[in-house]
DNA sequence: TATGAATGAGCCTTCATTCAT
DNA sequence: TATGAATGAAGGCTCATTCAT
């Protein structure tokens, strides 16, 4: 008696688990004490599953995003909470962190790009935090949209060495995180220039 | 006859071409005319020729990152030629960068850890350039090894995004990268306060 | 709410469009927007759904074969009407036709012989038309329903090679057809011995 | 330690037995206590496994009708022999033969049209023995080679009536064949029209 | 060093069917 | 009469690997 959301769940702790090459409908399904069969009373095939989890992963992402983007502040600071927010939420949810990045438009070619558009609006309202810190004169940067992905970039790249387990065990992660956030962000505030 | 070399040759090929998923032992020894058995004489088995492969692209990327380091140059040139080497090593040759990240510690359970010390090297090399250029005056960071460890993870972020084809399609990978390495510098950088 | 007729209808549709090794229970289901369990309502079981099928195709081609023969002609008229109406039946209605002679006894065991004296009634007919021949001294046969038999394994035998694809790509099917009704019919008139 | 043909023997066995659609990979290689891994040792797939069965069979029968055809006697006596040929070759073979009409273009598309050229020139040389008769003045037809396709499927039919047991109980197979032969031959040699 | 033959496990998916509701 | 959920078997096929030669 399995719903959607408890196939999805093991899926997610699956492919965490083994990683994606190992995944299999059959593994999902003895997980559940279900037939494979059973899963596609759910989903048409695999590709379908993955797409589901994706997208409620990146639901769930963006969502904490745009949340921490509501609360009022000045731009730099916003940035500073929106990176907290970021890296807790890859801290806290891995599995659904990484189910974000672990399927790859070459290896599932059948993958709806459109899929993607949620994500797309977070970089929006993040590239329109960046845009009124330009504004004000705070922040410095070239094109706010491509900074938006810079950002992100930056932040995912952090989670990412963390989140492999590359970091040198001499470093403490809090230590890490917090240094990488200076460096992170002064990246993108207005050098003050001598008059 | 064929040597270890045109394996790991072919290998590497075939893992552009195809992709990791599609990789098959057979498909390697097909490749060189050649029983999927003999591929057998020279490796244990699939995971010992990956290894090999994953040294091999370690190598590389160590390689070329310490032969850009060779440079004369003030260590915030150099942060800026070695962030160029990086992303020029990981977008010509995707597959032998990711092949790097593909170890991940669920997948290859095997992979013998010593085998990232040559990579570890390159962290403390990183390290001495920041460190050179936190006593010129130059950069501004707390711990070097830290900042080590963020440059490299930004660098990563930013071909990470762009590898996994997340880019927004209105943003050209070259305005991206540029304004990407800006960014990233410019967080390291002494910030010049007024008189 | 569909009717057994409409499943029929469906299933035959089916059939035709995507052949035989294609049609499932589940997309006939689909293609009338029921679940495939309501089938069951109406069809114990598959076999009983084809079996259905068959009936109603061979009713349909005695029918159409009866038909023919109501029509007032001398025997020999009477063979060539036939000829066409038999080609023009299975050509029109390829999978009506080969739906009959799918029916072999490995293939579907269950099937009750009974069902076939339609068709044998059929036979009889023919043999009739062959006996008036032979009566008018127009046609030289043995045994009428020898005769019968034969004319129908033509028949069926010229079908085939169209249906089955093996007709030379040189050859038009027309130009085939018209002179295979020469032969046939020519091999049961009487040879007009010089005098 | 099955060799090729024992697989093809197999196949064939099965194919009569339980028919095309129940053909299975699994069954063939249970059948020879073998893994189904192991057939793909010797074909590369189904298709490629069944046409080298329809191969085989349409080659023997082809070498069957030549040898018969190399005999030296007048054409319409020859007509005679290809007929006792055929349908001895077809009944004493009944799995050789029904597996040519059993593997179908529609279900089976990969199916290399080319292959079924071996047949083809069986029906040249079939063509050129009705031309012998008709320089002869024995036959008369209008295109040789059209009248050598009508042929066979006269043939076919008769065989195919008998193999899919749809022969009246009341009619013995000799007779049938006995009587079919003459009505099919009598179809091709010129009426002899009163002075 | 290399092969050819074979394995056993696993892959995704489809099927006809059943059962409780 | 119809459904939704589930089953168990089977489908073709690929995989890494082994073993005798």
């Amino acid at each position: 008696m399995p719903q959607e959301t408890d196939i999805l769940r093991v899926t997610r702790e699956l492919l965490i688990r083994d990683g994606f090459s190992k995944l299999s409908m059959r593994k999902i399904a003895n997980e559940l004490d279900v037939t494979a069969t059973t899963l596609y009373h759910y989903f048409e095939n695999k590709d379908d599953l993955l797409l589901a989890l994706v997208e409620d992963s990146i639901r769930q992402l963006a969502d904490a995003l745009r949340q921490s983007m509501e609360q009022e502040a000045d731009p730099v600071t916003r940035l500073g909470i929106l990176t907290d927010t970021f890296w807790k939420f890859a801290l806290d949810h891995p599995q659904e962190y990484e189910v974000i990045y672990m399927v790859r438009p070459e290896e599932m070619p059948k993958f709806p790009k459109e899929k993607f558009q949620e994500i797309r609006s977070v970089y929006e309202m993040l590239a329109g935090v960046i845009q009124d810190g330009v504004e004000a004169g705070l922040l410095d940067v070239e094109d706010p949209l491509v900074s938006a992905y810079t950002l992100w970039a930056q932040l995912h790249g952090v989670v990412s060495v963390i989140l492999s387990r590359r970091l040198d065990t001499r470093i403490s992660q809090s230590q890490f995180l917090e240094q990488a956030k200076d460096h992170i962000i002064q990246g993108f505030i207005t050098q003050k220039t001598p008059a």
